[in-house]
DNA sequence: CTATTTGCAAACCCTTTGCAAAAAT
DNA sequence: ATTTTTGCAAAGGGTTTGCAAATAG
């Protein structure tokens, strides 16, 4: 995916520091704030806490990034390619990204149509006590 | 609905702080935490924000209360009875409960199944940009 | 009687803000 | 040249904590 034209179609500066977070939401899955903030001072020392959250907040407006609640308190980021459900651990919080089936999005269209409303996204989260990822 | 029993049968001791803040989640919509807190206030001046902070937090542990991410900031909260999809206006934050369509519940177990967890509900959020509630 | 819960205030995050300098188009 | 973005440090706001007193079972 070519983030320049992505952030020029979306009326937004291609500047080093928000590309980065493009990439580093593309390579690492879900980060945290923090965890994007320490993932680009690696090759970008300079860089700002306040410019990752300026970044992300842009990003959200512009819908290229969602803001996903992990039910353990941990707010994690992930890049809007496309509609997927999110496999969520409520006891540590990983995420695991799965497929949508295709009847999500029937499901979609007749909330829609059935309560009149022009729905720009569907969020299907299904949570889980327990996962192989907890290690306590 | 008897929130004494429920709450021994979650074996919490059912305090007068505590019944209100399921008496708040029921009557009212999809409160937030200061809501919530000024709510029970009106009746009982002595309450802390903080003993709505640990109640909440408790019944969230419990399964009887579920944490609603408006999109626009304001976290809500919702007495967990009966899954239900929420329609999230992204402008305004207001949230509107509609019924689950029996499908999604078939989607549940697929999923389940498929990627073999247990899961313990779904949550399904529709997006929308704009709502009939929104006043600006 | 024992374990849990309450209320208070302080501590503790996480997130936003204001502003001048720097960078993008 | 104009507009947006950056980085810093400070402010802001929501949430949690510790502890002694009160309460529920």
């Amino acid at each position: 995916m070519d983030f320049i034209s992505l952030l020029k179609s979306k009326n937004l500066k291609a500047t080093p520091q928000r590309l980065s977070v493009l990439e580093v939401l593309d390579k690492n899955g879900h980060p945290t704030m923090e965890e994007i903030y320490e993932e680009i001072k690696r090759e970008f020392p300079s860089i700002s806490l306040a410019t990752v959250y300026k970044n992300i907040n842009t990003l959200r407006e512009s819908n290229t990034v969602i803001e996903i609640n992990t039910q353990n308190g941990k707010t994690r980021y992930d890049i809007y390619v496309k509609p997927h459900t999110h496999i969520i651990c409520k006891k540590c919080g990983s995420i695991r990204d799965v497929d949508f089936l295709e009847s999500i999005y029937e499901y979609q269209e007749e909330i829609g149509k059935k309560w009149n409303y022009d729905v720009k996204r569907i969020d299907v989260t299904a949570i889980v006590d327990n996962c192989p990822l907890c290690t306590h």
